[in-house]
RNA sequence: GCCCCCGUAGCUCAGUGGAUAGAGCGACGGUUUCCUAAACCGUAGGUCGCAGGUUCGAUCCCUGCCGGGGGCACCA
C-alpha cells in the first residue's frame, strides 16, 4: 500500500526513491506508540523530506494523497507532528479479520512465502553428568524456536548434539576402575554415574578449597595425585578404541541416555536426531587432515590449528599435542556433515555466549574451508549466563548446583500449593489428580516462561521465588486467562464450531473490544519479530499483551448476558483469544489447564 | 594487553532511530448482588552510566571515558 504511494511519488518526479531502498522504508510503518495516534503510523516523510527539498509535512501531505488505503483503513487525516502518516484500522475491516481469523485453523497466520531449511542444535548436555539449571536455557529456547520457525512454514531439523565424548567419560571410567559401589550401580545406575563423576571432577581438579570441604576426595586426591593426567588418559584410550573402555562406554551410554529423556519428556522436549559427538568421531582425523591439506590448518607447538588472524592470535586448535581431537575439531566435522546431507539454509546453534569466540573462529573456518558453507546463514543464538542470587555464575563444576530435576519437583509443588488455596476459596472441589495435572502445567511452565520471557542475551538471574510467582507476567496468568475464556464457553454450554461459522464479523463498539481485537490480529507480526532474531521474547511479551487485553475486556463487559450479534461477536472474541493464546503457549512449549 | 556482552523506576527486566521511555514485583488507594478477584482500575516513582559526535529527530547508531560480567592453544 505504501509502496505502490511511494512508487506514485517518484513517479510524479516528487523525490527520487532506489528500489532497494524501498523496504527500508515501508519498514518505517509500525505500530503507533501510542493509541491515541491510530493504530499505525508511517515516518518516511521525515526521512524522505530533506531530499525532496520540502518540509517533512508537506511530503507526508504528497504521500498520503497518493496513498491508496483500499478500505482496511480510515483515510489518514493530516499529517501530524513533524510529518507522521497516522492511520486507523477501519472497524470493518477488523471484524472481518476477526471472522476469518476465527475459522482459520492458523488463525490468519500466512505461512512465510520462502520456506528455508533451518537445522537448530539446541540443548546438548554432557551425558556423563547430572542435568542442571544451566541446561535449561538452551533447551527451553531451542526447543521453542523449532515450533515457532516451524509454524511459520519452515522446514526445521532439530539436532541434540549431545556429549557423549569428551573428558567426562575420562573422568566416569576413572572414577569406575578405581572407586565404584556395584551394588550402588545395580540399584540406581545414574546415581551411581553421578557419584562417580562428581567425585573424580573434584580429584582431578584438586582445588585446595573444594578438597578440604569433602575429606573422601581429599583422601582419593592424597592416592592418586596424577589422577588428572590419568582421567585425560582413559579419553584417550576410549578414544583409540580400547576395547575394556570402549566397552564400558557402550554399558554407560543407555543409563545416561535414558536419564536425559526423563527430564526432556517432562519438558515436552524432543528432536528429529541425536547425533552426539560420539558420532562424528571417525570423521576427525580425515578434518585435520583436509585443513592441512589446503592449507588452512599448520602444526604449531605440537598441536595442530586453524590461524585466522596471523600468527599473533591464538589459532583454532583441531589437534592437540597428544594426537587427541577438540571440540573444535568435532563442530567442523558437524558442520560438514549437515552441509552434506542435510543442505540447510541456516543453522542455528544455541549455546551459551561463552562460547561466541569459539563458534566466531569455526565459523569463520568452515567458510574458507567448505565451499558451500557460505550458501547456509550460521548462526549463534548466544544467551546470558545463569547466575544465582548471588549474581554468580551457576557452574556445573562448582559442585552443589539445583538439579533441573528437583527443580521441576520445587515448581510443580509450589504451583500445587496455590491451585489447592484456590479450589478451596474458591469451593469448586477439583478432584486432586486434576490438581496434580494443572500443578505440572502451572509449575513447570512458570519457570520455561521466566526463562523465555527475558531477553536472551542478557544474564539469567535464577530465583525459585521469581520464576514461581504465579502472578503478573507469568505463564499462569496467560494460562489462567484461558481458562477464563473456557469457562465461559463452559458454563454457557456454547457450541464453538457454532460461534466460529456464524461470526459475521466482531461487532467493535467499545473501545476494549476494539483493542482484544486489534492484539488478536497482531500474532503473525510477533513470530515474524521472533524469527528476525531468534528471540522468543518478543513472543511472551506479546502474548502477555494479548492476555492483559483479554482480562481488562473480560472485566468490563459481559459476555454470555450481551444478546444477538453483540454476544456472538464477543463470543468470538473469546474464542480467537483462548486459541490465540493456546497456540501462543503451545509455540513455547507450555502446556495450558482447562481450568484452574 | 586484545576481543565480546551489559549499565533504563526502590527491585527484576522490556523497549534499540521517531511523537509524553513501558511492564511485573514492591508501596499507596479503589473494584466482587455480575461469565474463575491467580483478575481489573487508579496514584506515586526515571538527568535511559558520563561526555562528545552523526541525524530533521538518539535510550537506540559512532567515538572516548567510568562501572560490572565474560572470553582469550591443547576442557567442552
Amino acid at each position: 500500500m505504501f509502496g505502490a504511494a511511494l512508487g506514485r511519488l517518484a513517479a510524479d518526479g516528487v523525490v527520487a526513491i532506489a528500489p532497494e531502498e524501498l523496504p527500508g522504508l515501508l519498514d518505517q510503518v509500525r505500530e503507533a506508540a501510542d493509541a491515541r495516534h491510530g493504530d499505525y503510523s508511517g515516518t518516511m516523510a521525515m526521512a524522505l523530506a530533506k531530499r525532496a527539498g520540502k518540509k517533512p509535512r508537506d511530503l507526508a501531505a504528497e504521500i498520503i494523497r497518493r496513498l491508496d488505503v483500499e478500505g482496511l483503513f480510515e483515510p489518514p487525516g493530516e499529517p501530524v507532528g513533524p510529518g507522521f502518516i497516522n492511520l486507523r484500522v477501519r472497524d470493518d475491516a477488523l471484524a472481518r479479520a476477526v471472522a476469518a481469523a476465527v475459522r482459520d485453523p492458523r488463525l490468519g497466520v500466512a505461512p512465510v512465502a520462502a520456506p528455508q531449511t533451518i537445522v537448530l542444535d539446541y540443548s546438548s548436555p554432557n551425558v556423563a553428568k547430572p542435568m542442571h539449571v544451566g541446561h535449561i536455557r538452551s533447551t527451553v529456547i531451542g526447543a521453542a524456536l523449532a515450533r515457532i520457525l516451524k509454524f511459520r512454514g519452515h522446514r526445521v531439523i532439530t539436532d541434540n548434539h549431545l556429549g557423549d565424548w569428551g573428558t567426562q567419560f575420562g573422568m566416569i571410567l576413572w572414577g569406575w576402575k578405581h572407586c565404584r559401589d556395584d551394588a550402588a550401580f545395580a540399584a540406581d545406575p545414574t546415581a551411581e554415574l553421578g557419584r562417580l563423576y562428581r567425585l573424580v571432577r573434584k580429584v582431578a581438579d584438586a582445588k585446595p578449597e573444594e578438597l578440604a570441604a569433602d575429606p573422601g576426595a581429599a583422601a582419593l586426591a592424597a592416592r592418586h595425585p596424577d589422577c588428572g593426567r590419568e582421567v585425560l588418559l582413559e579419553t584417550a584410550k576410549l578414544h583409540e578404541g580400547d576395547p575394556e573402555n570402549r566397552a564400558l562406554w557402550e554399558q554407560f551410554m543407555p543409563v545416561c541416555r535414558r536419564e536425559i529423556e526423563r527430564i526432556y519428556a517432562r519438558l515436552d522436549v524432543s528432536f528429529d536426531h541425536t547425533l552426539g559427538e560420539s558420532f562424528y568421531q571417525p570423521m576427525l582425523a580425515g578434518v585435520v587432515h583436509d585443513l592441512e591439506a589446503v592449507g588452512l590448518a599448520r602444526e604449531s607447538r605440537g598441536a595442530v590449528g586453524v590461524f585466522l588472524d596471523g600468527d599473533d592470535k591464538p589459532p583454532l586448535l583441531v589437534r592437540k599435542a597428544d594426537g587427541a581431537f577438540l571440540y573444535a575439531t568435532t563442530d567442523l566435522a558437524t558442520i560438514r556433515w549437515r552441509l552434506e546431507h542435510w543442505k540447510p539454509d541456516r543453522i542455528l546453534y544455541v549455546v551459551d555466549h561463552r562460547q561466541s569466540q569459539h563458534f566466531e573462529q569455526v565459523f569463520e573456518t568452515a567458510r574458507r574451508w567448505l565451499p558451500n558453507a557460505s550458501h547456509a546463514a550460521l548462526v549463534h543464538v548466544a544467551f546470558g549466563t545463569v547466575l544465582g542470587d548471588d549474581g554468580k555464575p551457576f557452574k556445573t563444576r562448582a559442585g552443589d548446583t539445583v538439579g533441573l530435576e528437583a527443580l521441576l519437583d520445587e515448581g510443580v509443588a509450589r504451583a500445587f500449593q496455590v491451585v489447592t488455596t484456590a479450589d478451596a476459596e474458591r469451593g469448586t472441589e477439583m478432584p486432586e489428580a486434576e490438581r496434580r495435572r494443572i500443578a505440572e502445567a502451572v509449575g513447570i511452565g512458570a519457570i520455561k516462561y521466566a526463562d523465555l520471557a527475558q531477553n536472551r542475551t542478557t544474564d539469567y538471574v535464577f530465583s525459585f521465588d521469581k520464576m514461581l510467582e504465579l502472578k503478573g507476567n507469568t505463564a499462569a496468568y496467560m494460562q489462567y486467562a484461558v481458562a477464563r475464556v473456557e469457562g465461559i464457553f463452559a458454563k454457557g454450554g456454547v457450541d464453538r464450531a457454532q460461534v466460529r461459522r456464524e461470526c459475521r464479523g466482531a461487532t467493535l463498539s467499545d473501545r476494549r473490544e476494539r483493542a482484544l481485537a486489534l492484539a488478536l490480529l497482531r500474532f503473525a507480526e510477533a513470530l515474524e519479530d521472533v524469527e528476525a532474531d531468534e528471540r522468543p521474547n518478543v513472543l511472551t511479551a506479546y502474548l502477555f499483551d494479548v492476555a492483559g487485553a483479554y482480562s481488562t475486556f473480560y472485566d468490563a463487559l459481559p459476555v454470555l448476558k450481551a444478546e444477538g450479534a453483540e454476544r456472538t461477536a464477543r463470543l468470538a472474541l473469546c474464542d480467537l483469544t483462548g486459541q490465540v493464546l493456546r497456540r501462543g503457549l503451545e509455540l513455547l512449549g507450555i502446556r495450558v489447564p482447562e481450568r484452574m
